[in-house]
RNA sequence: GCCGAAGUGGCGGAAUGGCAGACGCGCCGGACUCAAAAUCCGGUCCCCGCAAGGGGGUGUGGGUUCAAGUCCCACCUUCGGUACCA
């Protein structure tokens, strides 16, 4: 083997870390513990993709340089290995998911091994294994035991929740049913998406445009029971605690949006007793309304409740059927038909125009007693807040396009800025006639140029007419003129005793008058929903659920939680994973896996399972004692190792993963099970990897087209503004030339070409496969290669020559110490046992010094040109020293480990008489990092840029301590500066000691 | 629309406010070779110039500063997130 061959080299290491068991992470260690994670992967039947290969690099040099740095680092690898893919591909095939399942961890775990991360792979978990999901289970079980206290803010059990009096009154039925709801983990109905014709409820990514992405079948939203879990209890804490966590600050901002807190009042209207249809409600839609006979409605601005000119219900709201009269319930009707087609995405993204329909009711505003007409319409979301809300046209953009779409009346309340006013259409229309002119042209005014007019005309015909004075008549008075609505905060008018006040003291003492006046009171929404958590699928958790039945088989309502002895529950075996053909989910199908008989009562399993995020939710903790049967995991080991110290991961799980992990960290420490309130202290998103750059040409009709005329997505070109499809050519880099800021086909003028990196995916074809890198490469040339990309965070395209640049580098390193002319490994003639230069010396210490910055920084890009850097100057060396190459060889291990231990074993061992020569098995993994010593980091001279005027004209060469007046003095007497300085007025002199001198001159 | 990130050679990228383009790719030239590959050496931001040298240059336009890729203001473009949240 005398030349570089990561082929044997690399799996030879392999083999000695796992048989050695090299990474096993011991629990008992005095080391300071180091906790560095990757987001674990979904084995999908794709395989490995470069992008995984991204972060798990960087963790895995961090890891191996934490190792080297004395910490005790625990960094692990499993699967999150529930998931639709393989329950579509068990419907498709008739197999079962686990097998596919199974074959694919295998896979992915055959793709890691081989690229050398040092994962202590005794804690692999798999969220599918039964001896992992039993404590999914079990946490779903001390949700469903837990209640929030809002007094103590914290989770409590259940137990200690208090049952008011006349619930108590009532007996066992009514405290059970006052404790089931409120628990964390709770039932109602939620409004799925149901597609008859595939016979099964989808996700929302599932459905377009109202029709099922498969087979585009239409879809409607029907309600079904399902389970919730209370992340909305939580909502406050998991927005304070994002301060106490080092995270990128836009995933922060992310997590925030997503809860989406805002504070503002709820204010009840009255009905207007003519219009209302006085009937009690039967049903309780868990909506906060809760007496008939009032509309309570949520704002952020109640200042502006004496602009309230009409209000609107989401058609979903339970006072709907009340408040329709019965010449308005035909249309009422067949709008809330449409409504309920409509998914969620389609109400809003592609509803420009504003719907609704009038309802036939009014109500009453409670500040001035005017009554308002009551709508519904689509843009009202029955989710959020109340469900209705109190239409201000005047300030709210989308209550103003309501407004002019069905000429509701528009009342201002708050007073713009001037700024604001003096940008409006109508400012535009004062200035066009002239203010100050006492006879426009009648003849010629436009008609609202003619409403303008009569409006000021009295102020116009005054001695001093001012602009200002009748831009803000007119806003107060002919506001229907403006064509933009403001929804800013200005100056409170048309508001009784509050006029002149600012908007947040409005808010203030509107919000205090109505909770005297018991109309209203202040309020703090979220935009966080309680989170949907089953599914009605079969390759998931079972919950460990049982309902009760009465003796026809109905259920009784109750609801009975298994016991930790009776997990984990397994999932039944069916006869096929096909949809049932109505909503319910394929567990149903198990006869006799449903029924069961407890206590001499009879139960009925419940059916949903848990959604993807379940398994993922917790892993991190399973990790830290993977094999315990009796807990989830020992405390002794949550002390010891948490929280996770750094993770890495895809920017895609910035919001729901990590606010889920969040929220059942947070109930685990509410309830003493794990011992610290934020599981991720640090977290840092790998960027996408794209496919290589491709280059796009355009024809139409076998004429090239250029670039700036064609939209074009990817997939398909349009001529712009057109829908004229054109032909798409791939075109070579070479037949390409770059003008200015684009490419451009070298053989016709003027034809720009589109030159872009796209996302890999198997329909582009651009899909680069690790396997086949390591098998060309290396993995330790895979490795520096993502790593040498450029930055972490980064989107950067794929680029297979930059590989080779990494390997061959990596085979310079080989060549550098070994004799590659010969059979055997032996160590080149030129390393000898000697001391290094000075320079070499000097060189090697400040590349130690940069890398480990780089590394503290994650810079792996600047760690990896740093190596290529002292490579270059060694090899320009005929004598290399032992010491200085085993040094670089510590610094490269956590980049291109293999290499570094064949090399570093080379350079350790002594050549045996026969056989292989060199090549013991000593590993370096725990060798102590490399110090660098600051005083060798100083050369013996430094060049010092001298500038005139800021601009570079002369450099010095002087030693690194210089003063600064000395350095003063040898930049005027520099040869090229002297004549450039003469007869000139120095005005300043500026003199960096170290870094450079500027004159300035006059 | 709103929010976020980013715009630096042919390409990926580097630069605590202090010599822009480190390192790598590509390209050009040379050495080795019968030849090629591999390897090694040199060059490579643009413009003027044989050269010495000079001028310009970090998306655009302004500003702060002795000095700006870096700080401030406005704008443009690309990518990502989000979607009537009252």
């Amino acid at each position: 083997m005398p030349s570089y061959n990561p082929k044997v080299v690399e799996p030879r290491w392999q083999k000695v870390w796992e048989e050695s068991k090299t990474f096993r992470t011991p629990d008992d260690s005095d080391k300071p513990k180091f906790y560095i994670l990757d987001m674990f992967p979904y084995p999908s039947g794709a395989g490995l993709h470069v992008g995984h290969p991204e972060g798990y690099t960087a963790t895995d040099i961090l890891a191996r340089y934490k190792r080297m740095r004395g910490f005790n680092v625990l960094h692990p690898m499993g699967w999150d290995a529930f998931g639709l893919p393989a329950e579509q591909y068990a419907i498709e095939k008739g197999v079962h998911p686990r097998e596919f399942t199974q074959k694919n961890i295998a896979t992915f775990r055959r793709q890691i091994k081989t690229l050398g991360f040092s994962y202590d792979w005794d804690r692999e978990v798999d969220t599918t294994d039964p001896g992992y999901f039993k404590w999914t289970q079990w946490i779903f079980l001390v949700l469903f035991d837990t209640w929030y206290d809002r007094k103590l803010n914290k989770g409590r059990p259940i137990s200690e929740l208090p049952i008011p009096a006349d619930v108590q009154a009532q007996g066992d039925k009514a405290i059970r049913t006052y404790r089931d709801g409120k628990r964390l983990a709770y039932q109602a109905e939620v409004a799925v998406n149901w597609c008859q014709a595939l016979g099964t409820v989808l996700a929302n990514e599932e459905v377009i445009d109202g029709k099922s992405e498969r087979g585009n079948h239409p879809v409607v939203r029907m309600p079904l029971r399902q389970w919730l879990l209370r992340i909305t209890d939580y909502a406050e804490r998991l927005l304070d605690d994002l301060a106490s966590v080092n995270w990128p600050e836009p995933i922060k901002k992310m997590q925030r949006d997503w809860i989406g807190k805002s504070e503002g009042a709820e204010i009840d209207f009255a009905l207007s007793p003519s219009s209302v249809v006085l009937r009690p409600r039967t049903t309780d839609h868990g909506l906060r309304t809760t007496d008939y006979g009032l509309i309570r409605v949520f704002t952020t601005r109640p200042d502006t409740l004496f602009g309230a000119t009409y209000m609107v219900l989401s058609p979903e709201h339970p006072l709907v059927a009340d408040l329709t009269t019965p010449a308005q319930s035909a249309v009422v009707e067949a709008y809330q038909v449409a409504a309920a087609k409509k998914s969620d995405l389609e109400r809003t993204e592609l509803a420009k125009k504003k719907t609704g329909v009038f309802t036939g009711s009014y109500a009453i505003n409670p500040v001035n007693g005017a009554s308002i007409p009551i709508w519904i319409a689509d843009y009202v979301l029955v989710s959020y807040g109340t469900g209705a809300i109190m239409a201000v046209p005047a300030h709210d953009e989308r209550d103003f396009q309501f407004a002019q779409t069905f000429d509701l009346p528009i009342h201002p309340v708050v007073l713009p800025p001037r700024a604001w006013l003096e940008k409006t259409n109508v400012f535009a229309m004062l200035d066009k006639l002239g203010a100050g002119q006492a006879n426009p042209n009648r003849e010629t005014l436009h008609y609202n140029e003619a409403a303008v007019l009569k409006s000021v005309m009295p102020m116009l015909q005054s001695a001093d007419p001012d602009r200002y004075k009748m831009i803000e008549h007119l806003y107060r008075h002919d506001i229907e003129l403006f064509s933009e609505c403001f929804a800013d905060e200005g100056i409170a008018i048309n508001s009784g005793s509050f006029n002149g006040q600012t908007t947040a003291d409005f808010k203030r003492d509107i919000t205090d008058w109505l909770a005297k006046e018991r109309q209203g009171k202040r309020k703090i929404n979220y935009k966080l929903r309680d989170w949907l958590f089953s599914r009605q699928r079969y390759w998931g958790e079972p919950f460990p659920i049982l309902h009760e039945v009465d003796a026809e088989g109905n259920p009784t309502g109750a609801i009975e939680p298994l016991s930790l002895g009776d997990l984990p529950l397994l999932l039944p075996e069916v006869e096929d994973y096909k949809p049932t053909g109505n909503p319910e989910p394929p567990l149903a199908k198990a006869k006799g896996w449903l029924d069961v008989t407890k206590d001499g009562k009879r139960y009925r399993r419940e059916t949903n399972t848990m959604p993807q995020w379940a398994g993922s939710c917790w892993y991190y903790l399973r990790y830290l004692d993977a094999k315990n049967d009796q807990a989830f995991c020992d405390p002794a080991k949550l002390k010891q190792w948490l929280p996770v110290d750094l993770y890495v991961g895809g920017a895609e799980h910035a919001v729901l993963h990590l606010l889920y992990s969040r929220f059942w960290h947070k109930v685990l420490f509410d309830r003493g099970h794990v011992p610290c309130a934020e599981p991720f202290q640090r977290l840092v998103n790998q960027g996408m990897i794209l496919g290589e750059m491709e280059f796009t040409a355009f024809k139409e009709t076998g004429d090239w087209v250029s670039a700036e005329q064609v939209n074009f997505d990817g997939d398909t070109a349009l001529l712009k503004g057109t829908d004229v499809k054109l032909e798409i050519v791939k075109i070579d880099e070479d037949t390409v030339e770059k003008k200015g800021d684009s490419f451009f086909r070298k053989d016709v003028p003027n034809i720009r070409v589109d030159a872009r990196a796209f996302k890999m995916s198997k329909s582009r074809g651009n899909v680069i496969n690790p396997d086949k890198v390591v098998e060309q490469y290396g993995a330790d040339s895979l490795r520096l290669y993502e790593m040498f990309m450029g930055p972490l965070e980064a989107v950067k395209p794929w680029n297979m020559r930059g590989v080779e640049g990494v390997y061959r580098f990596l085979n310079r390193v080989w060549r550098l110490v070994i004799d590659d002319r010969l059979e055997t490994v032996k160590l080149l003639d030129a390393v000898q046992d000697v001391e290094p230069d000075k320079e070499t010396q000097r060189f090697l210490h400040h590349t130690v010094q940069r890398v480990t910055i780089a590394l503290d920084t994650l810079s792996f890009n600047t760690a990896i040109a740093a190596m290529m850097e002292l490579s270059n100057h060694l090899t320009k060396q005929t004598v290399r020293s032992k010491s200085v190459l085993k040094t670089f060889m510590l610094i490269l291990s956590p980049f291109a480990p293999h290499l570094a231990e064949e090399i570093w074993n080379a350079l350790t061992v002594p050549p045996s008489p026969s056989g292989r020569g060199v090549g013991g098995e000593g590993t370096l993994v725990y060798e102590p990092w490399p110090t660098f010593d600051e005083s060798l980091l100083n050369a013996d001279s430094i060049e010092v840029p001298v500038q005139i005027n800021g601009k570079v004209k002369s450099k010095l060469t002087v030693a690194p301590d210089i003063d600064k007046s000395a350095l003063e003095e040898a930049a005027r007497n520099d040869e090229k500066i002297k004549p450039l300085l003469e007869g000139k007025t120095i005005k300043k002199v500026i003199v960096v000691p170290g870094k450079l001198v500027n004159f300035v001159v006059g």
